[in-house]
DNA sequence: AATAAATTTAGAACGATTCTAATAAAACTT
DNA sequence: AAGTTTTATTAGAATCGTTCTAAATTTATT
């Protein structure tokens, strides 16, 4: 029963975040986890959950998105004022942004050197460094 | 006669950048470009010019702030989903941002270095690239 | 099963931004 | 400098993504 170990494995991913294994939560968490690396808005989320037969209301979605991120399961990515990205990939890594057509690519960490930062404010510390390379002409194209 | 100088000054930037030096244009800018460098949002720039008792509707505030944009004389930041920012600072620079405070600092560009980038797809090219180091705790304390 | 606690929902509300179409100002012509 | 054309400004409506609200539903506990 492949299925099956994989809604068990979702379950668990739910109620390790420590939120309700809820039967929209498990829908979303299936189409966020269940396949590679995704960089999705709650927009786009909510179209594919609605396009696949889950019906959600947007308001969970978003209530979904944030309650993941907040549990680490997601990273919130700020790449165009207006609209946020959420990366199912938490671990450190950058991004690529294809300007022309909105889409986002992993870029393994290693690539990039943080030098000298300059000295922080007594009691301030670095929460995060993000780091996005835009790219204009070519998208989807490799 | 310094006040004139520096009006002309405001003007030609303005012509430079291919705009007509409308009464509106010229008081922004001079807000925007008579001081060091600046992080400004829409909203502010709109209160402080209000403030100073340069009347100009919010609408030609964003007008006046994309034509600069675009004519290379700001650059747009995106560091908080839902609000832009814009830097009086076009050269080649980086951002602290400290996230209690909203605050925007700048990093010169020698305190990080980028490594290998990943292959672009063909034709396209790096348009820009942007570090945005989030700090948390403190913020205008020095 | 009954009760308590957490979740979902539709739709209203919101803040930032853009649009609209009407009015005003700037640049050109004469 | 008056008239004409072009460009800019404006108030307010409209839009977009997102959050809020309060009621209805579901999940967990007793």
């Amino acid at each position: 029963m492949r299925q099956a170990a994989v809604a068990n494995d979702i379950t668990e991913l739910v109620r390790t975040a420590g939120l309700r294994p809820t039967r929209q939560r498990l829908s979303l968490a299936g189409l966020l986890f269940s396949g590679g690396g995704r960089h999705i808005t709650a927009e786009q989320l909510h179209a594919e959950s609605l396009g696949k037969g889950f019906s959600v209301s947007l308001a969970t979605v978003y209530n979904t998105l944030h309650q993941f991120t907040t549990a680490g399961l997601l990273r919130e990515l700020v790449v165009d004022s207006g609209r946020s990205y959420f990366d199912t990939n938490v671990s450190l890594h950058h991004h690529l942004f294809f300007e022309d057509s909105g889409e986002l690519r992993d870029v393994s960490d290693n690539s990039v050197v943080i030098g000298d930062l300059p000295a922080l404010p007594e009691g301030a510390s670095v929460s995060r460094i993000d780091i996005i390379i835009r790219v204009k002409n070519g998208g989807s194209a490799d």
